[in-house]
DNA sequence: TGTACATCAGTGAACGCGCGTTCACTGATGTAC
DNA sequence: TGTACATCAGTGAACGCGCGTTCACTGATGTAC
């Protein structure tokens, strides 16, 4: 087996048990020795390939996103309106988040040391998700310009995040798990509904 | 100085230096030995006051909690409507994140050890907000029965948190953090108007 | 095809540091008489 | 008021461990001739 496709299964291998390690005890508990040891390398070899154990996050967490894009783009698949399709897109976020909690945390937990940026790959893949949002956005409002529609998608996304994030915590006293589809699906709608009667105001 | 007096004093030096800390560099930042050197005691001190680093975050929390619901709470003082005042609630919170974003982050960062719940008394306290929201809502649907006006309270609360953890943060490619409040203007009175319909359509 | 050599992926013990927590000690404070 | 004693707040050096990262080494792979 030549070299480079050797090195290219081992970076495989270490992603796939990082993605393991944090599916299961969260990115906090994420250690280079267990993805060494998981992945049947030594601990050295993890530095042949990676630069440091951030490098390996951003890794997992790109290929969480590519994953989130797909699961929530498929949400959105048959919906026969645009309406529908975002509060479909929502609910397929929640989704993803609940079948894999840990991985989507670690989503909005992991920092990169001081100093060192994200790389760009990885906000490009971060600005494909708003996209997905902004289409079905821009059908409802064809009248809203590029900078408009993207914010207004920015906001959408934030605020369902929200709702996602505060259901599948502990946070607070709140009601079951089941209650949150429920909500978010009337959240949704509102948002849509109160942004449509303010573009008609405003129009 | 009566030496329970002197510890009052003490325990209040070290929240107010752990409170310090965390607002310059963040929970992450946190070390023991920071909070004793700034609160001119030995390290050993603080393992009389506090039982352990998570009970003095706690505290600090439990300070932050208090403060937020204050400048919340005054921000929805004078507002001549429920509506006006949900929007005023929102556009507050928004603001504290703004005045103590590391602070604030604490409140949502911070975990117990495993196995270790957190205070009753602290979970009173995030109930106590909530009911701050639950009220002008109270006012527009008095139809809703309490565990209902709760939850909607939650998923309100949730989603307006979304949309601040999203503006201040650096995640994604976002408009300036001026335009936030804008959009929290925005998506609240939209998910006012939401309701309303939908509440309204049941009916 | 066979042999000598160079390269470099892979190894894992060791380094180094950070940091929460402990504990034997001390000295100030409060109490008893 | 003064003296002896007990208590316990306060001390900070030391402990202990976790863990990211390094680096001198080795042995398999690929190459030159």
């Amino acid at each position: 087996m030549a070299t480079t496709e050797r090195r290219a299964k081992l970076k495989e291998r270490l992603i796939e048990a990082a993605t393991d390690r944090i599916r299961a005890d969260g990115l906090s508990s994420l250690r280079a020795r267990d993805i060494t040891t998981d992945a049947g390398c030594s601990l050295g070899a993890l530095y042949n390939v990676f630069a440091d154990i951030d490098d390996v996050v951003v890794h997992v967490n790109s290929q969480t996103l590519q994953h989130l894009r797909g699961v929530v783009h498929k949400a959105g698949h048959d919906a026969s309106s645009p309406r529908e399709q975002l509060v479909a897109l929502a609910i397929g976020y929640l989704h993803f988040a609940r079948s894999e909690p840990a991985l989507w945390m670690s989503l909005f937990e992991h920092r990169m040391p001081a100093g060192v940026p994200v790389p760009q790959w990885h906000l490009d893949e971060h600005a494909a998700l708003l996209e997905q949002i902004a289409e079905p956005l821009a059908a409802l409002h064809p009248e809203l310009e590029q900078a408009h529609l993207l914010r207004r998608a920015r906001t959408l996304f934030s605020a369902v995040h929200g709702v996602v994030l505060m259901g599948l915590g502990d946070w607070f006293v709140g009601p079951g798990a089941s209650a949150v589809e429920d909500e978010l699906r009337l959240i949704v709608n509102a948002m849509i509904s109160g942004l449509a009667a303010d573009s008609t105001m405003r129009a």
